[in-house]
DNA sequence: CAAATAAGGATAAATAATATCCGTATTGGG
DNA sequence: CCCAATACGGATATTATTTATCCTTATTTG
């Protein structure tokens, strides 16, 4: 069980969205560029945004992709789930009800009690990803990064940027 | 991303040899039976509990597999991974790497700060797991299962258990 | 009007999950 | 001692998912 790479390239691409000025807009080219990963499919995870309302898109040259509300308020478990989609990871296929001797008329209460386990442990992952927003992210990396390599990238970020 | 099947099998399996009295075993094909599951398939998921050193097997006739362990002493976590791997569910690729502008000598000090934060998430649902062992599994089912559904499965089981 | 873009459908390739089959070694019961 | 039942592991097949590419359409900027 192994999260999408799209996911990852969902919140790199977010991450320097996050870092344009107000207004601006990046092309799949740039991000794709700019990351190294295959531009027709990345652009499948950008759409994954946008359907997900976390990125505004426009059309035409100078066209592209900007965040649709302030980092502060974009999580990791949005752009996860936008990617990867809301279901559970553990899936419960009720084997219980092949039960020998249960009988044909029973009818179970509620979810299986193992079922309810694995979902409080999907519930915390959850949780965790819902703690941390774009914008702590940013101030992260802002802590780690080299200010020369983080200035250049915004430059070249800029110079694409329509 | 969904976890396996095998997963929820392992589980149940679990379930049932907890239920065992002292020392007895009880086959692949009995537990296959109980859950209406494919044998041979199923047989996969125990070889990987046997590996994990979560339960014991013996062969010939009346052979089988037992909890290595008590009930109290096993936990979600230690099923799910002996199943799923304890590899983390977010692999990071370190396109980070890729940014035109970082220079060629640079190197990245630790691990990417996305990743830190995936890894995090993954180890709140590891730590969600970890909490829940198979003995508290069975006191919920305990209070959860009709006692008649609960007595007559016992007997099935012990019926078939070497 | 031309070039660049997002969006989405169709398709292909690669990988992982699901499943079956068979041979081997081991064990308990007759 | 022999036979049947078993765990184990390897090989293979089938299906689903992930990864990726290609192409068409509508839209927008200059």
């Amino acid at each position: 069980m192994i999260l999408k790479s799209q996911v990852e390239w969902a919140l790199h691409c977010c991450t320097i969205l996050a870092g344009l000025p107000n207004g601006r807009y990046l092309s799949t080219k740039a991000l794709a560029e700019f990351h190294g990963v295959p531009k027709e499919y990345l652009s499948k995870a950008l759409q994954s945004l946008s359907q997900a309302k976390l990125v505004d898109s426009t059309l035409g040259p100078s066209g592209g992709y900007r965040l649709s509300r302030p980092a502060a308020e974009i999580s990791f478990l949005d752009v996860v789930e936008a990617v990867e989609g809301k279901e559970r990871t553990f899936v419960c296929n009720n084997i219980r009800t092949n039960n020998p001797c249960r009988p044909k008329s029973y009818c179970e209460a509620g979810p299986c009690a193992i079922a309810r386990i694995m979902w409080e442990a999907d519930e915390a992952w959850r949780a965790s990803l819902r703690s941390v927003t774009l914008a702590a992210l940013i101030q992260t990396l802002e802590k780690e990064i080299p200010v020369t390599l983080w200035q250049s990238s915004s430059e070249w970020v800029l110079n694409r940027a329509g």
